[in-house]
DNA sequence: ATTGTTTTCTACACTTTGTAGCAGTATATA
DNA sequence: TATATACTGCTACAAAGTGTAGAAAACAAT
């Protein structure tokens, strides 16, 4: 797994626009459902506030810029795919931010990953003892 | 220990510039080595690309206006001095990320934090067995 | 009071993101 | 084929955050 290293994390957002912008966020979670899209499918579906087609152009040009689109000539106009799934894209994102966080802050990281620890249920706690295990017989 | 959600994270930079802009992370480390300082005192301490002093005061004048530091007349010049310690700060800083994490990408997030688990040295294994233990016994 | 330092206020550049218009090209349909 | 419709490329602008710094006002020390 790739580890994608996002530019950056706003704890405060939701969603994923605390990776993205809100409407580049809108726009992906668009392309994610449909699996391919056009820029006119993707503005039919903004339903709210509804911005301008070229609007919508512009922002999914940066995603491909980014690397989080793809597009191919589909009969003249466009089609638009993401790059790797939502799932994949969620766990290197993640991931990466981890990472990023543990790289420079790894004590206060672990102490507060610790302190969640505490809440977390039996499924995932027997989990973590498994692994612990499963280091102990390995060393 | 309060929480602070820091408003960003950005995980390719280094330090606290991570959170803050690089000069006013390079800033907020000498005012907590030094525990309080004059713009002045911080503005000698930059030794490599010594910006003007109205340059270190506008980000002080910033740093101010975000909570990070205070000030006080101090016989006509204002002392700057951090409203938290460093350690603190860190600690709520890096907390606050990780409950940005968790909220929205709690599973994706234990994911990662239980493969990075399996590589942590002895010490913290036993230390997440004792949480488990008296997790246990205590429901 | 004159000089030198500090503070206040203001300004500007650059980046990211959301916004959209205009002009040109391609498609479709009469 | 000609014209309407849709799409694309390019350009532009605003707002926020950050780094930069000057001008002018306030203040301290001699």
């Amino acid at each position: 797994m790739k580890e994608d290293q996002p530019a950056k994390f706003l704890p405060h957002r939701s969603g994923l626009a605390k990776v993205l912008g809100p409407r580049e966020a809108e726009i992906m979670e668009i392309v994610w459902s449909q699996g391919t899209a056009t820029v006119g499918e993707v503005q039919a579906r903004l339903l709210g506030s509804q911005p301008a087609y070229t609007t919508v152009m512009t922002i999914m040009g940066r995603l491909v810029r980014k690397g989080l689109l793809r597009r191919s000539k589909q009969g003249g106009l466009y089609s638009y795919s993401a790059t790797v799934g939502r799932g994949e894209w969620v766990q290197s994102m993640v991931s990466g931010i981890i990472n990023g966080l543990f790289r420079e802050f790894a004590e206060p990281a672990l102490v507060h990953f610790l302190r969640r620890l505490e809440g977390e249920d039996e499924a995932i706690l027997a989990q973590v003892e498994r692994i612990i295990k499963e280091r102990k017989e390995t060393s």
